[in-house]
This record gives structure tokens, C-alpha cells and sequence, in this order.
RNA sequence: GCUCCUGUAGUUCAAUGGAUAGAAUAGAGGUUUCCUAAACCUUUGAUCCGGGUUCGAUUCCCGGCGGGAGUACCA
């Protein structure tokens, strides 16, 4: 914000000037000011204390004294509370600030060039056995977000995703389709195929354990313990072992193997592919373990020679990390074959080929965070630029009343179910509204229904730290009302709708409608300043409402809000967390509705307090339609 | 046991070490001949406990207590 720029290096000067210090920017702290106090930005005078050794009081008197005279045309005046030091902005410089924000449609972002620095975030990454839940969505939510955010700061982002497509999981549902499926097909049954994979991992998983339980009560007849019985029938179940030599014949490459299993990965793909679709979300490039597993054996055999592992008598091979304060860690069984970590080490050696990344984002739940400390190590060590610094983006559980979400289970919140409910949920609900949309066709409702219903949805992941573990409660669907997208969306709607409106009266009466300009350039600075100039005798009283000639205090502060894009987006971008926009985007249309509440728009008969105010309308309308798109979510014309 | 994360109104969420801890929802009450009432206004209600650091602590540090996760030749 420019404003704060120049208060604070004018805050510097003066601490120079009156005290003889040198300081940092980084001690000015100028934050909004409270609203029961007279002021726009607080200068907090605490820190110099020691400087001025004065106390708070005459400190922020003195620093007040010095901007007002030096710097006139921002300083408008001061008053001093303790060690606070409130100042009040000139008008101009806001009426300045609203046209600065109206001229660049991309206002608040960081330009992305070729020099910027290459960013690559890894998000998704599903197993291929299993329809996505509600735990995908706010993952692929997240990291949707955040690579808006991170372009949004200035770098260049790859989306990534790492497919799960082998392993023993997909080997079960393989079997359970032999065994009990009839031949059928995503297009026999009408189902999509991640669905229809996922229906055999279950049946799997029900068969398995009839049959363990089974071979339990055998052993345990025997007279063994039910310790002891239950590992024995894990080993010996016949289905288990069917699913593993379906694995190692995988490996082996054969043929009859390989031809089904591309079968049905290519079912579960079409089913994610229209789950995708439906989030509005997508990659730039996908990797698939299948092609990556191997690459990381390379990789290991490689580090094994450079003496950074060591293998075991049995075969096994390990990173000894315990002078890094970490335990020991497995990276091929004794048998060779890989685990988890083999294949993150050979997705990095294939992306670190492909892309010059300056830093890796992986978006994985906090369940594997000690596998990301230990991957940083170990990248590190096998001399990955980006290894030591890569960041895990580490999102907490959605938890269900009664607990955690498990597949097997079935106590999971199916994604697509989801979505379905959300967007028929919307679309219920703008039945009893549509009386006054009355000339609206069908298709339109339907693709308002849909971006009402995943706004719902997705503000309601991305307002939350995704630090935190969040709740999910089924039975109580997801608000419309109050600190929701909807209510974001509905804000925009309704600006959209007044300047349409606006732009339909300005044809006929030629009034001064800025909406309608159609060169942005030229509009408003001179109007808004000279309007603002006019008034600068007026002085404000601190009343909440009072017009200070053509800015009421409430435009202000919202001009002033709208100023803080800019910070929020950078904070969410170096913090990592999103939910800063989502919180910002609210905020600002909860003070716009305030605005819209209590003042005339297009009835304001003064040509220049209306133009001034449908131009911060729009200016709220473009801001909220740009923090919404960091999130993913479209703000609809009408609704 | 050890490591990490986390404890804020009944509930779901906010608060770069700053002024009287904000919203939403639920509860109570109000606003529509007027630009979209998915809105607006009023009201009830909270920092787990104990120390410490300092002008000032929900925030940082230490110790408890509660919740979650990890600590697999699973991914």
C-alpha cells in the first residue's frame, strides 16, 4: 500500500531527525486504527521509547508534529492516546488510492515473468483403488489455492500431481474383479470407474476379513493365542497371498497382469478426471509411480556407493539419520523392492530433471510429517538444490462426528457426493429466490446452482487454517448464510447488478457513471481529487457516518480495506495459508454490505458522490472477484 | 516412552507481542412502498491450569492437564 510506504519511511526520517537514530522500516508498526478512536493508521510509539526517552505521550506528539509538516498531502492531522499515535489520511491521497485500483484489473498481484523464481507444487496425489473423499477435496483445494496464491506473489508455479497407480491396494481390487466382478465395466453398470474400482477394494477387504476371522477361530481352536492367530492368518489368508503374487507378477512385467491393470487405472482416471473437472482444479504435469518407483531404486544403489546408506546383512538398505536426531529409515526391503520413500526419491530425480526448480511444495496431510523431515534429509543428502528447504504443507484431518474417516470402513464423505448435494442444495435453495431473477432460463439457474454450490463447499475448507484439524458434520449441511462463499458471491452479484443497471441509465441520461467509461484511464483522478480538495476545510468530528464533503468515513475505511489486498495476498503467500484471502474476501464484503446498507448508490443525486461511489463499487467487486479466483471460487453475474 | 501438531463463546472459525479478544451459527428482538432480505441492525455468551520474559501475552518460554498424529520391510 502506497500510503503506508510513505508514512513509514516518513516515520523513519523523523525518528532520524528528532532522535539522531537510524531504524529499520521493519520498527514502524502502523496498523489500522481501532474504530472507536478518530484516524486511519496507528503508529505504535512503544519501540522508541528508548530513543526519544520521553515518555509515550510527547514521544507521538513530536513524531505527529513532524509528519503533518513534512508530510502535508498524506498527513492530514493527529491525535495521541497513550503510546498510539492515530492518523488521519487526507482524503485525496483515498480518492487517489481508488483509482490506482481501478486502472490495473490484476491490482494487488505480483507480476509473473521469465526471471521469477520456479516454484513446483505437488498436490493430489491419490491411490488409484478408491474414489476421492472429502479428505482429497480439501487437498486438492488447498493446493489449487496455493499455487494461485504463490503466482500471486510473483513466482512461477508447476502443478504436480503424483499418481499412486502400483502397489499391493490396486493388485486387491484386481482380484476382487476376477474373482467377483462378471466382466463388468464402468459402462455396463453406469458407474464411473473410480467408484466401480473402489466397490471391489471393499468387496476385497469383506472377503479377507471373513476369511482371516475364519482361519482365527481355527488357530485359536488349536489352542493359540489370539495374538498369535490373528498374525498367522494374516500371512496365511490364500486371498492375501493371491493379491501378492499378483503384485510380483505386476513387477515381473506380465502381460496378462499389466493388461488389466491398465484397464482399470484407466476406469479410475476417466472417474478423477470428472471429479477434477468438478473442483476446477488440474495439473501441468502428472507422474506416475509406476514410472518413478524404479528411478528411486537408481537412486538409493547410487547414494549406497557414495556411502551415504548402508545395507544390512539381510539385504535391507538404510539411512542412518541419528546424528540429524532422527531414527533410522528403510529405503529397500531385503527383497530389493521399494517402499514410500524410494519412489518420493525418484519422483524428485525425474521432476529435478524436467524442471529447474528454485522450491518443492508438497501438499500432504500432517499424518506424514515425520516422512517429510526425513525426505528433506535425505534429498539433501543425494544433492537436491531444493532438498533442504522444501516445504510440506502439512493440512490437518477433516474429522467426522464420530471420528476419522476410514475407506474400508465405510465411513467416508464421497467427494462426488458431495459436490451433487452442494450444487442440488444451491439449487433448492434459489428457488425461493428466483422470483426475482424471473427472466432466467433453466441452463443459467443450473450453472448458478453450480458455482453457489461449490463456493459453499470450497470456502468452507479454505476459510479454516489448514494447519488445524477441521469438523465435518453430515447430518448439518453446509451454510448458505453468514460467513459463507455465498454470502461473498452474493455481494458481488448484487454490485454486478447495479452496474449493469448504472450503465443501462447512463446510455439514456449521459450521468457521470464511471462504470460505464469506457477508457478507465482517463476517468476519475481529477474528479475524485478536485471533489475531495473541496473539502478539505470540513473537519470530522469522529462520527461514524459523517460525510467529510465527498468521502463519508464509511467509503473510507472500506477504500482502506480494499488497500490491504495487497498484504494479505503477500502474507498468505509467505505464510503459506490461504485462509488470510478467504478471511480478507469476507471481511470486505461484510463492509460492503454495511456500505450498500446505508447509503444511496444510483439513487445518490449528487453526479459526483454517485460516480465516485459506483467506481468503489466496482473497485470492490474486482477485488473480491480477484481474492475469490486465489481461492478457486467463481463469483457469479447473478444469483 | 519419545517426537510433532493442537486447546478461544453452546457449536464452527478469527486475532505480524498492541488499545475494550473479533465473526458466523444457535438463542432473544427488530428492519422491505427504496440499488437483489443468500442482506442489514440490536442483544446474550469465550482465551484449559500454573509460573516466567516486558511498558504490554490468546500470541513467546518453562511445567502440568486435555485432544490429534507419527514413531511399520503399509502407502
Amino acid at each position: 500500500m502506497q500510503i503506508k510506504q510513505r508514512l513509514t519511511e516518513a516515520v523513519v526520517a523523523a525518528i532520524e531527525q528528532l532522535y539522531g537514530q537510524a531504524i529499520p522500516a521493519s520498527m514502524v508498526q502502523l496498523d489500522t486504527t481501532r474504530k472507536e478512536f478518530e484516524g486511519h493508521l496507528t503508529l505504535v510509539v512503544f519501540p522508541f521509547l528508548k530513543m526519544s526517552r520521553q515518555r509515550p505521550e510527547a514521544t507521538a506528539e513530536q513524531i505527529g508534529t513532524y509528519l503533518v509538516e513534512n508530510l502535508p498531502e498524506v498527513v492530514a492531522r493527529y491525535n495521541v492516546i497513550k503510546g498510539f499515535l492515530n492518523i488521519v489520511i487526507a482524503d485525496t491521497c483515498w480518492a487517489a488510492l481508488l483509482d490506482e485500483i481501478r486502472s490495473d484489473e490484476q491490482w494487488g498481484l505480483k507480476p509473473v515473468t521469465d526471471a521469477s523464481p520456479l516454484v513446483m507444487i505437488e498436490y493430489s496425489s491419490p491411490n488409484t483403488n478408491k474414489p476421492l473423499h472429502l479428505g482429497h477435496v480439501r487437498n486438492n483445494l488447498l493446493g489449487w489455492a496455493l499455487a494461485r496464491v504463490m503466482e500471486a506473489n510473483g513466482n512461477r508455479v508447476v502443478k504436480t500431481n503424483i499418481v499412486n497407480d502400483r502397489g499391493i491396494h490396486i493388485c486387491k481390487s484386481m482380484l476382487a474383479w476376477l474373482k467377483w466382478g462378471n466382466g463388468e465395466t464402468p459402462e455396463s453398470t453406469g458407474k464411473k470407474g473410480d467408484h466401480l474400482i473402489g466397490d471391489y477394494y471393499v468387496a476385497f477387504d469383506r472377503h479377507y476379513r471373513a476369511e482371516r476371522q475364519a482361519l482365527m477361530d481355527t488357530y485359536i481352536a488349536e489352542g493359540m493365542t489370539e495374538e498369535a492367530a490373528k498374525e498367522r492368518a494374516e500371512r496365511e489368508s490364500p486371498l492375501m497371498q493371491e493379491a501378492r503374487q499378483m503384485l510380483v507378477k505386476w513387477e515381473q512385467g506380465d502381460a496378462e497382469v499389466r493388461s488389466l491393470w491398465q484397464t482399470m487405472n484407466s476406469w479410475v482416471y476417466a472417474g478423477f478426471d470428472e471429479t477434477y473437472r468438478a473442483l476446477g482444479v488440474g495439473f501441468d504435469k502428472i507422474y506416475y509411480e509406476s514410472q518413478t518407483y524404479l528411478e528411486g531404486k537408481a537412486k538409493v544403489e547410487e547414494g549406497l556407493e557414495k556411502g551415504l546408506f548402508y545395507r544390512r546383512e539381510d539385504g535391507s538398505v538404510w539411512a542412518d539419520l541419528t546424528a540429524e536426531g532422527l531414527d533410522e529409515k528403510l529405503l529397500l526391503r531385503s527383497d530389493g523392492t521399494s517402499v514410500y520413500m524410494t519412489q518420493d526419491i525418484g519422483t524428485a530425480k525425474l521432476r529435478y530433471e524436467d524442471y529447474p526448480i528454485d522450491k518443492m511444495i508438497y501438499v500432504v496431510g500432517n499424518e506424514q510429517n515425520y516422512h517429510f523431515q526425513v525426505l528433506s534429509i535425505l534429498l539433501d543428502k543425494l544433492g537436491f538444490r531444493w532438498g533442504k528447504d522444501l516445504v510440506h504443507f502439512s493440512y490437518g484431518m477433516v474429522e467426522l462426528p464420530n471420528g476419522k474417516m476410514k475407506s474400508r470402513e465405510g465411513t467416508v464423505v464421497d467427494a462426488d457426493d458431495l459436490i451433487a448435494k452442494m450444487v442440488a442444495d444451491a439449487r433448492e435453495l434459489s428457488r425461493d429466490k428466483v422470483n426475482r431473477l424471473d427472466d432466467i432460463t433453466d441452463a443459467e439457474a443450473d450453472e448458478i446452482a453450480r458455482i453457489v454450490g461449490m463456493g459453499a463447499l470450497k470456502y468452507f475448507i479454505l476459510k479454516v487454517d489448514a494447519r488445524k484439524n477441521m469438523l465435518f458434520n453430515p447430518e448439518e449441511s453446509i451454510d448458505f448464510n453468514g460467513n459463507t462463499g455465498p454470502f461473498i458471491q452474493y455481494t458481488y452479484a448484487r454490485i454486478r447488478s447495479i452496474l449493469r443497471k448504472s450503465e443501462q441509465g447512463c446510455t439514456a441520461d449521459a450521468s457521470p457513471s464511471l462504470a460505464t467509461d469506457p477508457s478507465p484511464k482517463e476517468k476519475g483522478v481529477d474528479t475524485f481529487v478536485d471533489a475531495a480538495s473541496q473539502s478539505t476545510g470540513a473537519q470530522s468530528d469522529g462520527a461514524a457516518s459523517q460525510s467529510v464533503g465527498m468521502l463519508s468515513a464509511v467509503e473510507i475505511a472500506l477504500i482502506q480495506q480494499l488497500a490491504a489486498f495487497g498484504a494479505s495476498v503477500r502474507k498468505a503467500g509467505t505464510d503459506y495459508n490461504v485462509s488470510v484471502i478467504a478471511n480478507y474476501c469476507y471481511d470486505l464484503a461484510k463492509a460492503f454490505n454495511g456500505f450498500y446498507h446505508d447509503f444511496p448508490i444510483l439513487r445518490e443525486e449528487d453526479g459526483r458522490k454517485r460516480a465516485l461511489r459506483l467506481s468503489l463499487c466496482a473497485a470492490v467487486a474486482q477485488v473480491i472477484r480477484t481474492g475469490m479466483g486465489l481461492l478457486g471460487i467463481e463469483v457469479p453475474e447473478r444469483m
